[in-house]
DNA sequence: GCCGTTTTCGGCCCGACTGTTTTCAGTCG
């Protein structure tokens, strides 16, 4: 009986996600059915422009308001949010087998190509589909052939062993190599890796590496030659599509080849997002200019070349929009030059780290150093607590020991300061790990989850309102304790830890290590707008992961961080008293 | 389906590539 009571409640309280699925949904659905592509592409729109608007979908009154939402999609909208379902998606729901969406995911089928599938063949999924091609009845189609059934068979035994997009830290190792090799062709005048990982989003499809040259066609011949190449995907004249291996993974490469006067606007293109040159096209249009990757055409036929993305821009009248905001959301309106967007030169300390006196590989001093010759004032030396049995925690006694050995180092140096610290356990049962004696001898305390991520979002909560409630804990580490693309992490109301971070002058962390990047952009703009104080710390174990740092800067980036909201900007003594104020 | 200081029709971001064709549709980024 309960159960049945939250149903309904659920039924018509979708949330702002569930409207923009039902959205996209019915876009699959009209492609598939070959409406016109315009009319499809009008209900992604309406979902963009609702996702655009930061408020939720209660406070939206009327949501044809937005631009990109008319009277049509209005009712859609106040359908799903009044009865939970909305006609038209039932009925396309009934014509059209859900089956065929997957489809989509294959290289090469569309919607049209899928609908003609389905309404010649009787194709309704997968496995219909592979035996209307192991029939050979594929090739027969209009507009398909032989080559079309066989790369379909192809596609079809890749689907699913292959995930959709790589995490970060997954391409790095192949984006560091590519980085290398690219350098030391001739040909090359300059080169620069675009696309999603340019913009620094947590996950990528591929690496995007646009190439100047004049000589395209032996920089082509040198890219095929490589090592680590699994398979050609293609090699034309102004295109090579690789795929790469390094370790178990398989790396989608593109390389583009231009001209160095087109390279700016290339870049710039294949930076995107879509959305964002959208976005730019758009505005171009208002002034009779079209935008395409080679440059800048006015309708009189003159076109416009730009050495840099820098003079592109100041063509538009725009700033310098850095890569990581280009997500065809507000950008072009909200960023200007004053806006004081976090930089990898602001950082001044990293706050989480872990040396050979827990599970760290390097000793206090060796990170100490590699710290000074980044350039940094101050940093903390983390390790973890008694509880992490498996990781060496330690115990109130070595961390005593380990305090003296760092006041000692700390008096040898006269430009740079050693805070103590300690990244320590909340422990299941909502208590901290170490008793107040100890943690007010302590400098700088972080508190993190890493055990029972099954429990229920009360309990966690209850663990994490009660370590921000210490008056000796600075700061909570990876306030989620996901890990892209394996681990969802354990459950939070994020907006509630915002709050009592906000409340409790809490620090929460942006934890830069790659699989993590936790807290997501997202939240990370969240949290500035309350309030929030964020630290940007790369939790090495090892002296190389101090490196995380500038993909911690970008995921800041994303979330729009100023300098002033991130503490480990501040100088030191600024520091100091912000982590011992409370106490 | 949405939009409008070209405002109720006729456009909608642009170009490359592929496989299918015999001049182009569909897909992709």
């Amino acid at each position: 009986m309960e159960e049945k009571l939250s149903e309904v409640n659920s039924m018509s309280q979708m949330n702002k996600k569930d409207v923009l699925n039902a959205l996209e949904r019915i876009a699959v659905y009209l492609e598939i059915k070959g409406e016109n592509a315009f009319r499809v592409s009008a209900y992604r729109k309406a979902a963009q422009a609702l996702e655009r608007d930061e408020r939720p979908l209660s406070e939206i009154e009327d949501p044809s308001k937005l631009k990109g939402i008319g009277k049509g999609t209005a009712g859609i909208i106040n359908d799903l949010l009044e009865e939970g379902e909305t006609s038209l998606l039932k009925e396309l729901e009934k014509e059209i087998p859900d089956g065929l969406l997957p489809l989509l995911k294959l290289p090469g089928l569309g919607g049209k190509k899928i609908g003609k599938l389905y309404q010649q063949l009787e194709v309704t999924d997968a496995g219909t589909l592979r035996k209307a091609c192991e029939a050979g009845q594929v090739q027969e189609l209009d507009g398909f052939g032989k080559k079309t059934e066989q790369k379909i068979l192809e596609a079809l035994e890749e689907l699913g062993k292959r995930p959709d997009r790589l995490a970060l830290a997954q391409v790095l190792p192949a984006a560091f190599d590519l980085r290398q090799r690219l350098a030391s062709i001739d040909e090359i005048e300059r080169f620069e890796l675009a696309g999603s990982f340019r913009r620094g989003r947590e996950t990528v499809k591929d690496l995007d590496f646009i190439i100047s040259t004049e000589d395209p066609k032996t920089v082509g011949k040198r890219l095929v030659s490589m090592d680590h190449i699994t398979e050609i995907i293609g090699h034309g004249d102004t295109k090579v599509s690789l795929e790469l291996q390094y370790g178990d993974i398989i790396v989608p490469v593109d390389f583009r080849m231009v001209k160095d006067e087109s390279f700016a606007t290339t870049l710039h293109h294949f930076t995107g997002s879509k959305d964002h040159n959208v976005l730019m096209r758009q505005l171009a249009k208002e002034r009779d200019e079209k935008i395409s990757e080679y440059g800048v055409e006015e309708d009189t036929g003159t076109e416009h070349h730009f050495s840099t993305e820098e003079e592109f821009f100041a063509h538009f009248g725009l700033p310098y929009i850095p890569p990581e905001l280009r997500e065809g959301m507000d950008e072009l309106e909200r960023y200007d030059e004053k806006y004081e967007l976090i930089e990898q030169d602001d950082i001044r300390a990293d706050l989480h780290m872990h040396t050979t006196w827990s599970d760290g590989a390097q000793s206090i001093k060796e990170m100490v150093n590699v710290c000074r010759d980044k350039g940094y004032d101050y940093m903390a030396i983390t390790d973890h607590s008694e509880y992490l049995k498996v990781a060496n925690g330690l115990t109130a006694e070595r961390l005593k020991r380990q305090h003296e050995e760092i006041r000692e180092l700390n008096e040898s140096m006269k430009d740079f300061t050693i805070f103590t610290g300690v990244e320590m356990d909340i422990l299941p049962d909502g208590t901290l790990d170490y008793p107040d004696e100890v943690l007010k001898e302590v400098d700088f305390v972080i508190a993190s989850i890493h055990s029972s991520f099954q429990q229920s979002e009360r309990k966690i909560m209850d663990r994490l309102e009660n370590a921000c409630r210490n008056p000796h804990v600075a700061m909570i580490a990876h306030p989620t304790g996901r890990l892209i693309g394996r681990r969802k992490g354990y459950p939070v109301d994020m907006e509630r830890l915002l709050e009592v971070a906000k409340e409790t002058g809490t620090i929460l962390e942006l934890n830069a290590n790659p699989h993590r990047l936790d807290l997501s952009a997202e939240w990370l703009k969240k949290a500035q707008d309350k309030g929030v104080k964020l630290s940007i710390n790369t939790d090495a174990h090892r002296f190389d992961m101090l490196d995380y740092m500038t993909l911690g800067i970008k995921t800041g980036r994303r979330g729009w961080l100023k300098q002033e909201t991130v503490v480990n900007t501040w100088p030191a003594d600024r520091f100091k008293k912000l982590i011992w104020k409370n106490r």
